[in-house]
DNA sequence: ACGCATTAAATTGCACACAATTAAATAGTG
DNA sequence: CACTATTTAATTGTGTGCAATTTAATGCGT
C-alpha cells in the first residue's frame, strides 16, 4: 500500500497536502468566525488584536504594537485612525521622544473589555476541540511560524 | 504553582493565549515566506493556489476554484483577471451555461508548473518540522477549519 | 556643533478577503 | 408558456497586509 499521495513529482502540488493552504484557509475561517461576534463592538479581527494589546498594557507605541502582532505602520497607522475616531483608543506624540506615536485607551475603549470576554469562550467552542488541544496546536503553530520568521529574516 | 496563566477573566483575554492569534499570525508569515519564491514567478501566494487548483484540473469554473480555497467571486473574479494577462490563464464562458466562466490554462500557465515545483521543498524546510509532523500539524488545522466553518453555517 | 546613520511613523501603491448588491442566465412550477 | 426562484459572476465598498519610499526626529562619531 502506498502512502497518503501519488508519485513524488504530482503529490507535491497537491492543495490537499499543503500545510501552508491548511493555514491560510484556517486563518480566513477565523476572521469568518470572529466577523459576527465582533460586528457588535464596531471591530475587525485585526482591531480586536490591536484593542487586546492595549487591554494589556495602555499607552504603547506603534512600534511596540506591531512588534507584538507582527504588523507594520503601513497596517497600523490607518487601522489606528479608525479605532481613534470610533472613539476607542487615543494616539499622541511622545513628547520625549517625537518620532514615537503612544497609544491609549478611552474610557470607551477601556470599557469595550468586558463585552470582549465573552468572544474567547464562543470562539473557543467553535473551535471544536478541548483547552489542551488547543494550546498544543497553538504551541505547534507558534514554532513553525518563528521558524518561518527566522528563515525570511536569515535570506536578508 | 498555577498552570501558565493568571486568574481567569484575565488569561481568556491575553494575546499569548490565542489559538485565533497563532493561526492568524503563522498565515501571514507563510506568505511572507512565499513571497520571494513566487515572485520569480511573478505571483503572488493566492494566484499560485488558484494557479494549484489548475495544474490539477484544467478547465475548471470560478465556483470550482472558489470552493477549493474557500474564496468568492469577490475575490476571485480580479485575481483571475490578472492571471489572465499575466498570460497564465485563459477565461472564456461556458457555452452550455453562460452563467458560468471556465478558467483553463496557458501554454506558459501550464510551463510554469515545472518552476513551481521546487517550491514546497524549500518551504517544507523553511517550516522547520518533518514531514510527519508537518501532515499532523494539517490535519489538526484542518479539523478546526472545518469546525470553524460548521459553526459559521449553523448561525446562518 | 556638524554631518551622517538610524529609527519611528506616515504615505503610496498594489493585491487580497469579504459583505452586499447587481446582472444575466437557467431551472423549476403551475 | 409565463413567471418566479435560483444560480453564477461581476461589481462596489471597506479594511487589511506589505513592500517601498518619504518625512521627521534622534543618536553618534569626530
Amino acid at each position: 500500500m502506498k502512502p497518503t499521495s501519488g508519485n513524488a513529482p504530482d503529490s507535491l502540488l497537491k492543495l490537499e497536502n499543503f500545510l501552508c493552504f491548511a493555514i491560510y484557509s484556517t486563518a480566513n475561517a477565523v476572521t469568518r468566525a470572529y466577523q459576527p461576534r465582533l460586528a457588535v463592538l464596531g471591530l475587525t479581527y485585526p482591531q480586536y488584536l490591536v484593542m487586546v494589546v492595549l487591554w494589556e498594557r495602555e499607552n504603547q507605541t506603534v512600534k511596540s504594537i506591531g512588534e507584538k502582532l507582527s504588523l507594520d505602520s503601513g497596517t497600523l497607522t490607518p487601522l489606528l485612525k479608525r479605532l481613534e475616531s470610533a472613539g476607542l483608543i487615543t494616539r499622541r506624540r511622545d513628547t520625549v521622544d517625537e518620532r514615537q506615536v503612544l497609544i491609549g485607551l478611552t474610557d470607551e475603549g477601556r470599557a469595550a473589555r468586558r463585552r470582549a470576554e465573552a468572544i474567547p469562550i464562543a470562539i473557543g467552542k467553535a473551535f471544536g476541540c478541548t483547552l489542551g488541544e488547543a494550546n498544543d496546536l497553538r504551541a505547534e503553530l507558534i514554532t513553525v511560524r518563528d521558524n518561518l520568521i527566522a528563515s525570511i529574516d536569515k535570506a536578508k
